[in-house]
DNA sequence: AGCAATTTAGTTGCACACGATTAATCCAAT
DNA sequence: ATTGGATTAATCGTGTGCAACTAAATTGCT
């Protein structure tokens, strides 16, 4: 209760993973533009490409979006004629969610230009394994506070 | 054109970010609760707390927002309470955004609370400068590639 | 078998985020 | 003094992101 200092520190680090989450945002926006993808679409291919078909659940899993967000997505990459969405004949809960044969045709090339954006920046002086291991660490820590925690001293 | 091999790591970067930038904001969302806050919300009043009153374009430019994302959020703010809006006598064109009495008096429970929060963590392995120095390298060199340079190739 | 609890995807409502456009205002150079 | 260009905030449209809820289907328990 006495602590009445912004943390400017921390609020920095959550701050500057807020700004550099957007600015990647942007840069996959435009290496994406020639095949008008946005970047949550992509990491969906991505997901996709490598396993497919998935159902909504197994995709959000792996993407921590929940069907709020992935039903609409995966509704206008449907409708550009990345995937498919078929109800499961066996659980007519779930809907098995595909790539097409588009969307395979295309995948080298859109890796291909993702790679060549990619190339267009050095990151020298960074040290990408201890840089990813220390993002994790982060995530890992805002995991273990539990909503309880936070609402306790509401 | 021949690179058709997804960049995991990269690719695992953008996506840490993201993730990382997620987590974060639901961390706050919990935290700010108390005070009905977003995120987004919360840095406005950081700032504002800092330098007030500021112009719409002064607060963009430290927030990296455009108009478009702060017109509706600061009408927001303005509605319950947190802040004034009021069009400049000297330049009709600038609206001053300003801190009330309001949020003057809340601020301290606000840092107090975020504080508290934030204690709940613990950066135990994170090099916290270096992780932030880091991110900063990485946000710098996603400034330096130019959307011109990703438009040629497409 | 029958029914309650659970699971799944979809829907709704709200709040960003940003590109593109618009309207009002200011400024600068004639 | 006018006017053309620049600046500023607001607006509009699209696309997330998520909490809360709904509807349908499945599972589990007796």
């Amino acid at each position: 209760m006495s602590n009445t200092t912004p943390r400017r520190l921390d609020d920095q680090l959550c701050f500057a993973f807020y700004s550099a989450s957007k600015k990647f945002n942007h840069f996959y926006q435009d290496a994406l533009k020639p095949f008008h993808l946005t970047y949550p679409q992509y990491i969906t291919l991505l997901a996709l490409w490598e396993t497919s078909p998935m159902t909504v659940r197994e995709l959000g899993s792996h993407l921590n979006l929940d069907s709020g967000t992935l039903t609409p997505l995966l509704k206008r990459l449907e409708k550009q004629g990345w995937i498919s969405r078929k109800r499961s004949d066996q659980d007519e809960r779930q809907v098995n969610v595909a790539v097409t044969p588009y969307a395979l045709e295309k995948r080298d090339e859109v890796y291909a230009r993702v790679n060549n954006c990619i190339d267009l920046m050095s990151f020298d002086g960074v040290d990408y394994q201890t840089l990813l291991a220390q993002i994790h660490q982060v995530m890992g820590e805002l995991d273990t506070i539990s909503t309880q925690d936070l609402i306790q001293e509401a």
